[in-house]
DNA sequence: ACACATTACATTGTACACAATTTAATTTTG
DNA sequence: CAAAATTAAATTGTGTACAATGTAATGTGT
């Protein structure tokens, strides 16, 4: 086993771990905001594709925030539990369930309106770094789903 | 409601979602290349912490990995299952949990040793853009640590 | 010395996350 | 049109994550 090699396997060279770490950190974060509302991480994302599309189906929900049913369908149930959304079967296409949102999950969205604020005083990069940050990331992510099909 | 109000809660100028989603993405790419050697992807960087350190107590582990007892606990049971680690009551403090590296666990490093240039082709950014990833990646998590104690 | 606080880890309970499988509905094909 | 293939969700099982709590060992202050 050469140097090279004992380099490669430290933590810190790596580029996952940082990018691991940093996303569960600035989720651990938002916890505080969120609970006011009610809501997990998870839940305030599938949140926002409601708040701005109003009505969804499943499949493209989880194309959006590559997530899959099984951790959707259990996901969706709780909000609507909560009464922030409706499911429904598509009446073209029965196998399709059709996620709506509700007066409640809108009146959610005014609540919410401070979260990204706050949010960004936490991250705390000057506004030309988080460009660059955001345009990396989205570059990775091009490269990861065009290589692995989801 | 005004218009800022609602671009800002749009999943798009989110930073934390492509953070959060490419840090996902990338460890599922990890899967397959992680399971020829038996492991999961925090199996892994808890592996690559004892490659490196030989020994080490969870407390020290848990701050390295940005994980507490709670998910180290069982975690660091399965890796001593499979024989890469072993789990021992430190003698000067009895309520310290020393990790050890095996035999069988220097081993593995071997057979580990293909995966980050594997993963590196994955990723595929420029060596500039990787580098400048990282140290936004690293400057997030610092900012994050010293507001929020954990 | 000894009550009290602190520390290190383990446990419990909730919530993802995803692979693999199942089920029911819809499309495609011979 | 009927059998076969495909699709969309739901279900099952394993493995994190983490807050909150429990427990035993160690420090500490008088």
């Amino acid at each position: 086993m050469d140097d090279s090699t004992n380099n490669e396997l430290k933590l810190e060279n790596q580029l996952c771990f940082p990018l691991y770490a940093c996303s569960k950190e600035l989720i651990r974060a938002y916890k505080p905001h969120l609970e006011k509302l009610d809501l997990t991480y998870t839940q305030y994302i599938a949140m926002m594709v409601m708040w701005e599309k109003k009505s969804c189906n499943v499949k493209t929900l989880g194309e959006i925030l590559f997530l899959d049913s099984g951790t959707l369908t259990p996901l969706l149930k709780k909000l609507e539990n909560k009464g922030y959304i409706e499911r429904n079967r598509s009446k073209t296409d029965e196998r399709a369930l059709i996620v709506s949102i509700t007066e409640s999950g809108e009146k959610l969205k005014e609540q919410a309106a401070v979260i990204p604020k706050s949010m960004g005083s936490c991250v705390d990069l000057e506004p030309d770094e988080a460009v660059t940050l955001y345009m990396l990331l989205y570059k990775v992510l091009g490269n990861l789903t065009d290589k692995n099909s989801r």
